[in-house]
DNA sequence: GAAAAAGTATGATAATTATCATATTTCGGA
DNA sequence: TCCGAAATATGATAATTATCATACTTTTTC
């Protein structure tokens, strides 16, 4: 559904989002050791989402990888666009150029309800709080823990 | 969402139920052109297809890959479990070996009622009753045409 | 019963994605 | 101000996936 590249850096922002802010930084040592994601390869996808303000970083050190207030308002969705772009949730699942009613392949019926309601609850639920649901301790595990 | 894969063998799948019988079939070179699906890629796409009994082939001349009654009855998933296997749809988004209420991911909640729409409606349509869809001519349109 | 037309089997190449490695920059602290 | 700790930038390798090619088998037709 997702690709690996999305699902690590998914997981390694919800973990800087239950455990990180301005003053509580991770290094990516860490949290490669937290959600056994290679080091190396996390460390390009932070960058990437550093890059573009999905995540927050300051360098030397006592740095590290944080999330600010900022950062948490954004749809969990903007994680993905930025690793994975968009093409690949929103575009046609048999391969037409772009998906939509009017011109529809024979499994946009099919398949549309629910990839509508997975994109719009992508765009919808913002990092933090899709975070808060975690803080509860309601039973919510995170891979590599 | 599929694999680039699943897309070209549920694209030809569909072609096949809605232009082929036992007395009507079809050679991969023609399907390759109206799909616009690489000749050789389609045709081991194909003979997996074929092989596990989700539509049917005779050989030589006159030959050519068809639907029976009985390859129209089986689930649309069926095509997308031999070209990709089950994994790749039913595993946690986040990577967790299984994706279950018990231990869910942080992601879970987020992404499971759709996803289980999806698989069930895959799973229960069967291909027949997609390619009627197509049929009654009702706007669908067919990559490559 | 030979020749050609189809699918079948198997393997080679190319493209993409995942992973690893290393040099560079920035910053905090002794 | 110099050293080391961190992120950043860039590129190399490995694994997977997509694509291409080719030799083999079965079946119709003459
Ligand atoms: S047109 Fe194919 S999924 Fe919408
Ligand atoms: S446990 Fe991750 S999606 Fe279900």
């Amino acid at each position: 559904m997702f690709s690996n590249s999305s699902k690590y850096a998914l997981t390694a922002v919800i973990h800087l989002a239950s455990q990180t802010d301005e003053a509580h930084k991770k290094m990516v040592k860490d949290l490669s050791l937290y959600t056994d994601i290679p080091k190396a390869y996390l460390a390009k996808l932070l960058q990437q989402l550093s890059k573009h303000q999905v995540i927050s970083a300051t360098k030397g050190p006592k740095g590290g990888y944080y999330l600010t207030e900022e950062n948490r308002k954004l749809p969990v969705y903007r994680i993905i666009e930025v690793i994975d772009g968009t093409h690949r949730l929103e575009s046609c699942v048999l391969g037409l150029e772009d998906c939509n009613a009017e011109n529809p392949c024979p499994l946009h019926d099919l398949v549309n309800p629910s990839k509508a309601i997975l994109l719009n609850t992508l765009k919808h639920m913002s990092i933090e709080e899709l975070a808060g649901k975690l803080n509860k301790n309601d039973g919510f595990s995170i891979p590599g823990t």
